[in-house]
DNA sequence: ACCTTTTACTTGAAGCGTCAAGTTTTAGGG
DNA sequence: CCCTAAAACTTGACGCTTCAAGTAAAAGGT
């Protein structure tokens, strides 16, 4: 069993990963309980409707918004079919091509989501920003990059295609690698 | 819809929250993917394995098996449950006091974890801590510390004791705030 | 000693996500 | 102009998690 002594990690380490397994479960619950209890809604469902209210004709193709949701076109696909039925997602066949469906947020989606999204943003600052000084929000965005870049392309669950992914309200902001520290200017923006 | 505008997130804040929304989507489902190829295991059953086998005895009470794993005890039982029909871990009755239920790890068990573990560490070295770093992994886990105590104490999806969590091998480091960059010491360990 | 409460856990049903087929529509090749 | 292949979903079944009850043992009151 003990054949090449495996890399073990250092008490450091140790203590780093326990804090992030925590943090990787709690978090996503904490949000996840605060959506469900003020919206009725779980973060999966908020990503769909955050991401449609921003697009162009609060338009997209089920490919490109299982992309920017981070889920497959499986569970997008039942996803959609509950918001559907619940009045703030419509479906219709892209006239241009017919194999593309075409996930549309109706008035009473964008409601929903002008509704939701204060509230959510407002948690997510809560439990992720505030207890952070500038100096490690910036780190924090840093590690999230090279963690994620690790992680390797968004070959997410499954067969999904190839596109830069439209990052939601795309504002000038060139994605640089240095930046000041935010002087607060309240963009628009309801995908936290 | 605008009463009181609500704090937007700024674009350097929205910048980092998107990178943590997807951290947390596909961390997760990275670790879970290499367990379940490598070992058939999900990243909870894991952690179930791995607790028990450091503690004294391989034994644990089912409640603090709960709480380490981070899940709910009806989550646990069924996991438990589960378990126990591969083999791995045994259900008996605490004979000291007959409402608690003690899971041991079988030898079974252990020779699973040890065959694990290893692998479960590399990866968890290649996608956390090796695209960071030392100076950044300090930061990870400060920054991880605040947010998880922004989140609150323990207060896990329900009811469950309040117990300063035998955080696995506590082995003589105390937990303090400042502390070298692990000059890496590899400590016996298989909860990652 | 008995009865209520609390603790610790188990169980069953319901909901959501994943996986493995289907469908339908477009694109290509001969 | 067909006929196969690929793309873009959709659907159904299975497994796991959660939620709400249910059970059993220990504490605590009177």
């Amino acid at each position: 069993m003990d054949a090449t002594e495996p890399r073990w990690l250092t008490p450091e380490e140790r203590e780093t990963w326990l804090e992030l397994v925590g943090l990787f479960i709690r978090l996503p619950t904490a949000l996840d309980a605060q959506l469900r209890r003020d919206a009725g809604l779980s973060h999966f469902e908020y990503q769909v409707l955050a991401g449609l209210s921003e697009a162009p004709d609060r338009t997209l193709r089920m490919s490109d918004l299982a992309v920017f949701a981070d889920g497959s076109l499986s569970r997008l696909s039942h996803v959609v079919k509950r918001l559907e039925q619940r009045g703030w997602v419509r479906r219709t066949p892209d006239p241009c091509n017919g194999r593309y469906t075409l996930a549309v947020l109706t008035d009473a989606g964008m409601e929903k989501v002008v509704a939701t999204a204060p509230g959510h943003v407002e948690e997510v600052r809560r439990l992720v920003f505030d207890p952070l000084t500038p100096a490690r929000r910036r780190q924090l965005r840093d590690i999230g990059t090279r963690i994620n870049a690790a992680i390797g392309p968004d070959d997410c669950p499954a067969h999904l295609p190839r596109r830069p992914v439209p990052t939601a309200g795309n504002n000038g902001t060139p994605a640089t690698t240095a930046d000041p520290d935010g002087p607060a200017e309240p963009p628009e923006g309801t995908s936290p």
